[in-house]
Parts: C-alpha cells; sequence; structure tokens
DNA sequence: TCCTGGCACTCTCATTGGTAGAGTGCCAGT
DNA sequence: ACTGGCACTCTACCAATGAGAGTGCCAGGA
C-alpha cells in the first residue's frame, strides 16, 4: 500500500511542514529532499496519501499539510527519537543541580521542561505513600445540613458540612451508593478523574445535590499531594497567536482545570514509556487541536506521577519526546536519590 | 478649565466605551445620556477633551477613545467605587468558607478574585515573620568555586556554590561590597526587586559574575514564603484575543516573571487602600497597555502583602476597585482569625 | 508497469477602485 | 452660549482583476 518512496514523502512533507508552517508542495519537496524523482511523481504518491488520510489539502491550490493519521504514522514509525546532545544533558543536569525539596524539585522541572521544548509543561506531584478511598459518607444533620466524609485506606478521616435544604433523605442515600460504587478503592488521583465524569451519570433531579457534594470531595481530594499539578511555560503560546481561537484559547482554558489535567496525563501515560497523544485522539474536547507528550516518571521500583507537555499538533515530535523521556528519567533518578 | 459637563461627558465616554468597546462618538453620546445639549455641542467640548489629553481619537472619522490620563481623571475624581451588592459579599463568604490552611485561602482567594472580576488575579504569599537580610558574602574556595552566602536577621544562613572560572579576587571583592550595599537591610521581597535591578547598575566586565551571583540569591530568597506568588484566571484573557500582541502576548510573559510581579504589586501597593495602575502609568514596560488594580491586605495590626488584578486599561475601574477592596479585607479578616 | 513533461484548471492572495457611512470641525444664525 | 447645517475625511466593505502556486490528468517514453 505504502512503498518506502511513499513513506520518504510523507516523512518530508511533516518535517518540511512543522519547520517552514507552511503548506508544502511537490515542488519543494523534490527541491530540498533528495527525492530522486520528479514533482508530478510525487504528486501521484501524493494523492495517494491524501486518499488513505495522511494528508490533506487546506484548499484546493495550496500544498498538503499532515493530517492527525499522518502525524501518527511518523510517530510510530518514521520519527526515530534523536538522542539529546551533549550539551542538553548538561542543562538539565546543572538546571535541577542544588534542588533542595520536592517543591523546588518540581518547580525546576516544569521550568525545564517548558524552556527546553519552548512548549507548555505539565507536571504532577509524585505519589508519596498511596492511600486509597476506604469510604465515603453522606449522613444528614437536620433537614438542611449534612456531612460529606471521606474516609483513606490509613484510616484519615476528612469532613466537609454541605448545604441540602430541600433534597429528600432517599436521595441522599442514594447519592452515597452512588459515589461508593464511584470512588471506593481508588487512589486519589483516579478519584479525581472519577468525580469529573461522576456528575454527567447523574439523573437530572439529583445533579443539586451532586454538585455540592462532587465540590466538597473534590476539595478534601485535592489536599493530597499527588493530585497536585504545576503548570509552565504559558508564555510559550504566544508562539501561535495566529490560531488564537483554535489553540490558545482552549489551552489557556484547560490549564486551570487541574482535573482535566490530571486526567489527561493520566490516561496518557504508560509506564516507563513516552505517550504521544495527538489532536483528535485526546479524549478532552478543547484540546483536539493539540498534542500531548506525556511519560510516567518515579523511581525504578515504585513509579509514579506524570508529567509532560502541550503543543500545536504541528510539533517536532522526535525531538519533544526525546526531551521529555530524558526530563521523565532524570527527576525520576534524582528524586530516588535525594 | 473643566466644566461640570464636561466631566460628565468625559465619564460618559468612558462609561459607554468600557461597556460598548468601541470608539464613541457625539450623536451616541447625547442618545444615552441625558446630557441635555446637541450633538455639536458635544463635539465641541470632545475637542478641549481631546486638547487637554484626555481623550483621544483612532483615526480622523472614528469616535473617541479615552486616553489614560482620562481614565486617571476618572479613577481620581469621577468613578465612585460601588459597594458590592449583598449576592457578591455572600460569594465571597461561601467562597472562603471552609478554607484550611495559608495554602488554601491564597489558592481560594486567587480564584475568586479572578471569577469575580474576570481578569487575571495576583496574590502574594503573607508575610508571616518579617525577617531581614543581615549579611551578604562571596567568599572564593579556589580559582573556579566560590560560596555565595546569604545570612537573614534570625540567624538562619543560606549558601550557594557557583562557578568563577577565570573572575579574579578584586571582582568578586568588589561584588561583595556592592551586593552588601544593594541588600542589607531589606526583606526577603525588597531584596528580590533590588536584584531585579541590581544587573543594570553593574559596569559590563562583571556583569558574568554578577548573573550567577544573582541568580543564587534569587533561589535562597525564594525559600522565603512571602516571595511566592500565585496567578490565576490567565484563561480571562481568551477575551481580548483581538489585541493579542499588545495586551496577551505580554501579560502571559509577564505572568512568568515572579520577580517582576512581586515588584508590581509592591509599588501599586499603598497601605489599606485600593491604588490603580493605568497603562503608561505601569513602571514594567511591557505592561504599559495593562491597568493594574492592586491592594494590601493583612490583618490590622501587621499587615501584609500584596494581591491584585491586571486586565485592559479599558475596564470598569469601580467595580474592579470595589472587588479588590473587599476581597483584600476579607482576606485579611480571615487570616486574623484563623 | 512506472515515471515524466506538459497543460489546463482551480483557488488564494494581494491590489485596485469605488461607495456608503460614521464622525468630525467649522460657521453662521439664534 | 448653543445649535443646525454642511463640507470634509477616513474607514470598512465589496467587487473585479490578475499573478502565482499547486494540482490532476494525460499521452508518451523507459
Amino acid at each position: 500500500m505504502l512503498d518506502d518512496r511513499k513513506l520518504a514523502i510523507l516523512r518530508a512533507i511533516i518535517t518540511e511542514y512543522v519547520s517552514m508552517r507552511e503548506p508544502v508542495g511537490s515542488k519543494t519537496l523534490v527541491e530540498r529532499y533528495k527525492l530522486n524523482v520528479s514533482p508530478a511523481t510525487v504528486r501521484n504518491d501524493m494523492a495517494v496519501l491524501e486518499e488513505e488520510g495522511y494528508i490533506t489539502q487546506p484548499h484546493t491550490s495550496a500544498g498538503r499539510i499532515p493530517t492527525d493519521k499522518g502525524y501518527r504514522l511518523f510517530v510510530d514509525r518514521l520519527g526515530a527519537i534523536k538522542p539529546l546532545s551533549a550539551v542538553e544533558r548538561r542543562a538539565i543536569e546543572t538546571f535541577m543541580a542544588g534542588a533542595l525539596d520536592v517543591d523546588d524539585i518540581i518547580k525546576r522541572t516544569v521550568r525545564l521542561l517548558a524552556q527546553i521544548t519552548r512548549q507548555v509543561a505539565i507536571v504532577q506531584y509524585p505519589v508519596i505513600a498511596t492511600t486509597k478511598v476506604r469510604g465515603v459518607e453522606v449522613i444528614s444533620l437536620n433537614p438542611e445540613r449534612a456531612l460529606v466524609i471521606l474516609i483513606d485506606s490509613s484510616g484519615h478521616v476528612e469532613q466537609r458540612p454541605v448545604d441540602v435544604s430541600g433534597i429528600s433523605e432517599s436521595d441522599i442515600a442514594d447519592m452515597r451508593g452512588r459515589l461508593s460504587a464511584a470512588l471506593i478503592g481508588l487512589d486519589p488521583v483516579k478519584a479525581m478523574e472519577s468525580l469529573s465524569i461522576f456528575l454527567e451519570s447523574l439523573p437530572p433531579e439529583t445533579r443539586i445535590l451532586g454538585t455540592v457534594v462532587v465540590s466538597a470531595l473534590l476539595e478534601m481530594l485535592n489536599l493530597d499531594p499527588s493530585t497536585r499539578i504545576v503548570v509552565g511555560g504559558v508564555q510559550n503560546l504566544t508562539r501561535f497567536s495566529d490560531q488564537f481561537e483554535t489553540t490558545v484559547k482552549p489551552v489557556l482554558e484547560a490549564l486551570e482545570e487541574q482535573v482535566v489535567l490530571l486526567r489527561l496525563l493520566g490516561e496518557a501515560s504508560t509506564a516507563g514509556n513516552v505517550t504521544v497523544r495527538i489532536g483528535q485522539e485526546n479524549s478532552y474536547e478543547p484540546l483536539r487541536s493539540t498534542s500531548l507528550v506525556a511519560s510516567t516518571y518515579g523511581s525504578d521500583t515504585d513509579s509514579l506521577a506524570n508529567l509532560g507537555v502541550v503543543g500545536p499538533t504541528r510539533m517536532d515530535y522526535p525531538a519533544t519526546m526525546a526531551t521529555v523521556r530524558a526530563v521523565a528519567r532524570y527527576v525520576g533518578r534524582f528524586l530516588s536519590e535525594g
């Protein structure tokens, strides 16, 4: 189906488009890449690539740009992760050297990632001791007031009062059941993720109660350090001022949604390896025009938390993946040692 | 010079422009505001206002828009701070209720401010115990390495190694003197501000040493909680996508510069009152097309830290000032009690 | 069978010219 | 001191135009 030349052409299109930011035509390709065929041949191949959905034309008489599917093929088969240069490795080391506590390490990691990749960096706090949700209770104190209680596997109990005026006892009991089903046995991060879709699963008539209970629970879960997220490099978004509506705006909005970020990072990370989510592959709608490059990090034995960068789908995947992997490994080692 | 009618016209122009976001002409003014004169009269008055520099025309045949000077006059003399509505007061209380520790209070304050003003909120961590810089030392260990040492008034000592290859002993001694002069006696926040302009004051030949020493010192000062800043509501910048280059971009960049924000807040705040810096009045160049509304906060006795919001010069000053003042007071009380 | 040169075609982008509308400044009259 | 009227200016919008980029397709050649 796709012979070597077609793959080479796809690779060339992506390389060219990523660096030039403009649709690329057949003539440009034969000029700059050693394809050893004529533009006409390239055109024929491009027609096939387009048919298969790897590239597309913004309009009839423009060059081609890669589709999400094209980038995906590129990342999976064409773009070998470049090892970092010695200079970059040294940069990482000097940047992290002298970090004091976990807070400081995380702060530096975010800055480092943002700086090297020149994109938006997201780092989750490392999970120290993994607790799980052991119980969730909603107990009415009187017709107006109830207590939401959260118990974790270490026996720690948190509680929050909520307003339940006008809500029946049976609705409260029902909520208790649903919450238990949704949360028990999950660690704080997973519990948060679960809550983020919990509201949608409720029948409309219990939405009001649901909202206040969920926000109380989020507050309590948020006390666990592993649910914290640090974001940096937002100013790098300024490089995409042209695509403000499609890229910058939704990203800015997403970046303040801790829960969303946690879920994204969680979904995108598979232990030990760098994972890439390209455009449409992202489950979170507003980020459908961006890509996420993520990885887990932590000591070899009990790894753990996630980190990554968010950028335009048109990004230099090999370089970004290399950086994310290197930083993740370095921080992992750093945390295990210090 | 400016009689009552001219002031009324200026007020009307600002009110109209802030809500409509479009240059306002004489006809619109007489239609929507009870000026009891004809458009021609309004035009004459507007000509005077323009001559005096309170308003300006984007181009010959457009309406007028306020200048920074116009907003300044408005803030000082025309726009009485509206007291908050009962609803808003309640919103503040419910939002803050149940806050646990200082971290949590600050986090909530940022969200609250950002949410009510629909702008970018900046909150400095409260100053708990005020320490001062008692001493700064730079000590050579060998020709390549030196130690930067910072001693505070509570006797606490921090140190950082720095690379001084190729720098003479006398340059190091000179640096020690300059640093002492610049920092001793200042609290951590002021010290940071001082460092932010320290580099420029150095003779060119000591810039290299200066840079490494300053970054070591910033790291150490940054350990003090009062130098921490939390930013929120960045997504509100999306409402100004039209002015990306002039407003959004510089703000995004500034927001990651902790030192800049600290200095801005510090300069803009005068104890107890809400202060406004409009456009050009800001000392930090990239923020010359935005306004800052700031206030100190803290308990009555030993106040403080600063908080504020950053927005376009075209903002609803009375409302924003009211909110900032109310939030500052509320948080102050909250901190004193809890 | 695969590649190539040639050619007609399509679409964008920038330019031009022309018009409607908004808003102004000024002046003479009340 | 205010007002109505009027000439003027400038922008925003539209349509028409032409250049340029890039394509798809076809017939011919290796």
